[in-house]
DNA sequence: GCCTAATCGAGACGGTACGTCCCGTCTTCGG
DNA sequence: CCGAAGACGGGACGTACCGTCTCGATTAGGC
């Protein structure tokens, strides 16, 4: 992430920008009050507080909690959901989705994950932000497997890859959100299963027509 | 909800118990504020104010917001999500499935449904009271086709329900409360196909064996 | 003070008069509150909850806390501070001064009295209810050395009694509810000396002449 | 008071300072609350309401409305009572006293007084703070005549000032804190003429001796 | 090497809602 | 009819944060 930014040295204010150090601190913040106490522990004052930054720094450069949230998401995202690319589509799904369920369920930028998709629930606006940014790069990666697949012809050319993806990770993000229920790697491989069969099914029968 | 509770005359309070007419004036302001102003806009002041109530008497039975908002839910959510009984499995999940997207999509408890289920990311305690109230008493309607179609013997003894419900409603939750893409017949109407698939094929299968 | 009453026996509600039993334990209650928690910490819910008595059965009786209060304090009142009848003037002057800054400054009652003369100057009503219901019979009280002084010829038969208990008294009350300061013996001891020095003077001069 | 504050420009609160617009406007909506309503009729919801004022910048600056009504009143009293410095006792005495009694039975501030004398029997603390911020510096005040005249002879130098102010100024605030009755310039007068005799009288007999 | 302007920390400000306490009224039912 | 019980509509409490504002100090590029 501060990849993509110029650096920034520390100082205490001046024109000709912002400070990263307040900026890191800031989201830092936010994540490890989110992690200890939860959504509704992490506040504007709280945040400003345990990061050294005064309120108006905050307001001067996001526009609420979420959106610090958001930026703090989205800078540990990438790391953690980028699909493997393996040349086999049965083992890259089941790598995969074992991976997001993990992420989701047990880390703590999943958890930031839960709530801001719990936000979202409640704020239509934040809801726009938060699918254009967490969840568009996010399903961008979740293509690239059956992206692959159907280039090498694994997957038939006219397949729906975005009803595939419902029915794939739909049921991971269904019992991680809505019932809480975990999601050991035996649901996800069996999700996997359920959704090649149909193709091994036609494959198999192919050949004696 | 109102049918496991005896009837009770208007008042203003007595040592035999609540007002029925505060309850339900609480509910009722509740949900009004939720469809009106969003989660946000429903406070307890709110709430009071608008039902004509005393914040005591709301915090008299009631822990919280999302309390009062559960209430009203499990008041509405019998009504509405009753599977058909039509003896054909088929038909019985594709207007399921249909009565539940619009269900979550278009109406007003179904916001409730999607508020309740963002608090839940927010709030561990809260998410399993949700769960058990809320997300149970669904699910277990959910289930009645399929375990009747077992019985009919449409599906095998051994069909793992659970994962079963998982597959069939996982997508449409995934749909209304991550992407917020619309859930229009089709969708729904292909997760049945693409379940009842198997089953089908195998059945087709089997005479020729 | 139960004396003129008619005695009353133990009862819960019946349609024969009040519970004397109510009355006295929630008079009792109120004076324990005050002198535990002070004025504030006497309400009506504590008093009824530590009486064992109904709320509603305070405000059938009292009009409010205060008037509680001062049924308490005169039925404690008249016990205390009825003056001695010596004979002798500066005697009962120095005794009963001496008495009643003790019970104005130590005694149980003597807080209560403290805690109604502080909100008689918040409530003009409850002052005109103090004043006659509690200063009254005390104010009658301290005239008696006086007046039996001028019957048996001590006082001059002109004597401004109440002018004369203001520069008794008034100072005693003075300590207690304005400065805060003790009032030992010599204080009171000398208040009276003070008083009846003209008087002394006067009779000592007058052979002369 | 705002003698020994640096004048404050107006503003909405920063590093150095608070806002003395919003503190004048507190104490005024304090005073003007009690004239109006009396005691019980001061809220800090309803100071901070007529003044324009959020509650929070009462608490941060106040501990309570007793607290308020105490810097209030400590504003106006110096205006009001200080002794006339005459060079005649009982001249300074008469003025001193006549303007006492109609300072505390007329004045607004005279109200803010009884209301605090009132509240300081309910509680400690505040006593302790009324007896230092209003009664200490008014009661140094009364002292002066005395002291003067001291200096000048009129009266002996071994006078114990404190017991020839309670002898003075108590019967007064009996009247005003606990009878009730009116003080009228004769009685006030009257305790002047009463403390003054002993001396005149011994004038008087000196010479002969 | 100053000047100047954006940014920083700090924190007071007017507000909203919180959850609690107690008010005084009411409604019941048992004795 | 009185009593205990306690729910009710209300008002104020003191607290936590909100988002805005003003301030003096800091700092780097332009003059």
């Amino acid at each position: 992430m501060s990849a993509d930014r110029p650096s920034r040295t520390a100082h205490h204010g001046n024109r000709h920008g912002r400070s990263e150090q307040a900026r890191r601190a800031v989201l830092e913040a936010a994540d490890d009050l989110l992690a200890e106490r939860g959504f509704a522990g992490v506040t504007i004052e709280g945040i400003a507080a345990r990061a050294g930054v005064a309120k108006q720094t905050i307001y001067r450069w996001w526009s609420s909690k979420v959106d610090v949230l958001i930026e703090a998401f989205v800078d540990d995202m990438a790391q953690h959901l980028t699909p493997p690319d393996e040349g086999d589509l049965e083992s890259e799904l089941r790598t995969h989705l074992r991976r997001s369920a993990r992420f989701l369920t047990r880390s703590d930028p999943g958890a930031v994950f839960r709530a801001l998709a719990g936000q979202a629930q409640h704020d239509p606006e934040m809801a726009e932000r938060f699918r254009t940014e967490c969840l568009g790069p996010q399903r961008a990666l979740d293509r690239r497997p059956l992206e692959r697949a159907i280039e090498r012809g694994e997957l038939p050319p006219d397949t729906d890859v975005d009803f595939a993806l419902d029915q794939l990770v739909g049921p991971l993000y269904y019992r991680v959100l809505v019932t809480g229920h975990p999601v050991p790697e035996e649901f996800t491989d069996a999700l996997v299963e359920r959704f090649l069969a149909p193709f091994r099914t036609r494959r198999a029968a192919e050949p004696r027509a």
